[in-house]
DNA sequence: GAAATTATTGACCATTTGGTCAGCTTTCTT
DNA sequence: AAGAAAGCTGACCAAATGGTCAATAATTTC
């Protein structure tokens, strides 16, 4: 137990991984309402219940807590596109992207806000995540709907686009939630409102593609 | 020309408003890169080439300046709905609002995210407007396209829900500009691409629902 | 052309910001 | 039990921020 100590963790490993835990949960939501100038050190620290010279001595500096954060937040991002796959059939691998991305926006709006607030400000931060395993992903899974292409199984479209317009609309739900809960009069998008636009979403998308929706 | 001076107005009201919009233009990239909290007033000058304290002058304070900006830039987005009417051709009514969508987020990507980085946050100054005149605008529109689906003249769908696709794909071009760009290495999304991305969107809604392209 | 109005700006200010650090407590090791 | 290592935090700091203001310059107005 010298060095290792990776199985179940000392008890003191497991306090410093809940800490750490603890203060990017609490940065995520204050992150997300305030972007990162927006927020100080004083509010994260206060959102993490802790002192802000804690803070610091986890992560250093405002700047390290950030890109840890949105690390883990495109981690997850990047996690999503499994169903497409060359076997899959496109309508039932198109729809359960879909779901999953629209579940995403759901589940963890906060999330979705931070990482769409680096992007409109340039993503100087995650620049290079994204010209790398990104646009690797996006190749990858091009290829596949490539294939599906020239197979007849679905009608002629621009891969990277059509990849643009899902993510856009489907991250909509939570970024732009403001606007559609004020124009839906709520006080943000519930349940009835992520499940309409879903369906929106997979006619869009569906038809658009020249497919229809998956028999179950 | 005691009180009207309207028409041509005197050098010294033309002069004012030469100096505001001077001000607002180089307002609008500075947000438009930093954020309301990220954008410092020495930017702000700077920007627009005057002393800091001249800007105090014209406008008391940043988050006056700010608002005259953010109202400016809605008026502007809520006057691109002019073609859904009626008595117009579903199709034709459709790719004029896409395509007018996509000239904005071309020709003014930063106003464009002005905005949706203060929707992001919540939309703190902009809730009023956007439960007020955009929720009107959208009652009137869906109430268009309503009598659409209801004449057979096009597939159902759920007009508002609809309009938040369009919004979330078109404008995705200028907000998240960085990530395509990014993913299709380009410094920025060019005119190819926008080309591209204008054919996808019009091929997804047009067959969502149920429409062939507008022959002209 | 003198008085009044409007426009301009450098110097200044109180407050907040991200960050540091010395000293303390707790936990682990032997 | 004693020493070492890791964790914690109140008090502090230099820099930057939004905003003020008195002095000055430029235009109008009468």
């Amino acid at each position: 137990m010298t060095q290792a100590g990776n199985a179940q963790a000392g008890p003191r490993a497991r306090q410093r991984q809940a800490r750490i835990a603890q203060i990017l949960a609490g940065a995520e939501r204050v992150f997300a309402e305030a972007g990162f100038e927006g927020a100080s050190m004083s509010e994260l620290a206060a959102a993490a219940g802790l002192p802000k010279a804690n803070l610091h001595y986890y992560f250093g500096t405002k700047e390290a807590l950030y890109t840890t954060l949105l690390d883990s937040i495109l981690a997850l991002w990047l996690s999503a596109t499994d169903s497409i796959r060359p076997e899959a059939e496109p309508a039932e691998a198109l729809t359960a992207y879909i779901r999953a991305k629209m579940r995403w926006s759901r589940e963890r709006p906060q999330a979705s806000r931070v990482f769409a607030n680096e992007v409109l400000h340039g993503a100087p931060y995650l620049r290079s995540h994204l010209a790398g395993p990104l646009r690797a992903l996006v190749q990858e899974k091009s290829a596949v709907l490539e294939g599906w292409i020239a197979a007849g199984r679905m009608a002629p479209v621009d891969p990277p686009h059509l990849f643009f317009s899902i993510w856009a609309m489907t991250q909509t739900y939570a970024d732009f939630g403001a606007q559609i809960g004020a124009v839906l009069d709520l006080p943000e998008p519930d349940a009835d409102c992520f499940a309409r636009g879903t369906d929106t979403i997979l006619q869009l998308v569906l038809r658009g593609c020249g497919l229809e929706p998956p028999g179950r």
